[in-house]
DNA sequence: GTAATGTCTCTAGTAACTAGAGGTTCAAGA
DNA sequence: TCTTGAACCTCTAGTTACTAGAGACATTAC
């Protein structure tokens, strides 16, 4: 049995954040020593570790969620889990592809500006002013 | 002289978002007519057009902030503005960097089940929940 | 026993908006 | 001129995934 700050310094996730965790439904509520501290054991250490991980390669605490009620049933799990992936995927693809966008502009306005000349007339502010100086279209979301 | 709605439709922002940017000190105060509705001019236009154009490029509020105020001191702007956009640029490229990394786990993780099979052992749920099954490392942030 | 550190709950703050309530103004048609 | 309906106003609160801080209590080491 560990105590919360024990749990943090193994999973590497913050104190506070463990107790967001838990208020979210993602943990179970702990168990309590008398003094009503949290104490965890080897089953909640796991689970904060796949927590962890998952939000590391960005699923929503909703995602989160949902892959959780899906350990409980092993008969749909592998298709829906999938899905949930696969869709992670897609959102990481789509965010590489408006990134790449985004930096072929930017690398394409701070080339137009040497740093230290033609003080009136900044080419930085010029492109970001003018829209229709972009190589191409670049939109928001994603 | 256009409202805020009219501002809107040019420019893709929406009205409360453009409430939010004077309320954030990023346009001035819009003039107003004598019912207190807010009119604008051809200036406004265009600054609200900058704007939009830095956001898109994921420039923060800050940052835009920022680029304003050297808009008011062509003597130091074109160096400041470059410093700005560099650090933009520098940036997408780690967030660029760490998306592809994410991908290439989640296509391993999405690839290890065919979506029908083993119901007792899925390999999503397993991926997430071992972090020692990843090929590299890979850490929040950025 | 005491002091230091850890933990508790609760509230509020972050970024960049978005949504909704409840009320006012504007523009166009009858 | 009057009326109607869309657009506008301000204000508050909600979103995501946390983080920070206050003030009080618990645990641990010496």
């Amino acid at each position: 049995m560990f105590s919360i700050g024990e749990l943090s310094k193994r999973t590497k996730v913050k104190v506070p954040t463990i107790r967001y965790y838990e208020e979210m439904g993602l943990l179970a509520e702990a168990e309590r020593t008398v003094g009503n501290q949290r104490r965890y054991d080897k089953a909640g250490l796991e689970r904060l570790g796949f927590i962890r991980h998952a939000r590391d390669l960005g699923f929503s605490i909703e995602a989160i969620s949902s892959l959780i009620e899906l350990q409980g049933h092993p008969d749909r799990s592998c298709e829906a889990a999938t899905n949930i992936t696969t869709s992670q995927l897609v959102d990481v693809r789509a965010k590489i592809k408006r990134l790449k966008a985004l930096e072929k502009e930017l690398v394409r306005i701070s080339k137009g500006c040497d740093g230290h000349g033609v003080s009136e007339d900044c080419y930085v502010l010029a492109s970001l002013a003018d829209h229709g100086l972009c190589d191409r279209e670049h939109t928001r979301g994603a």
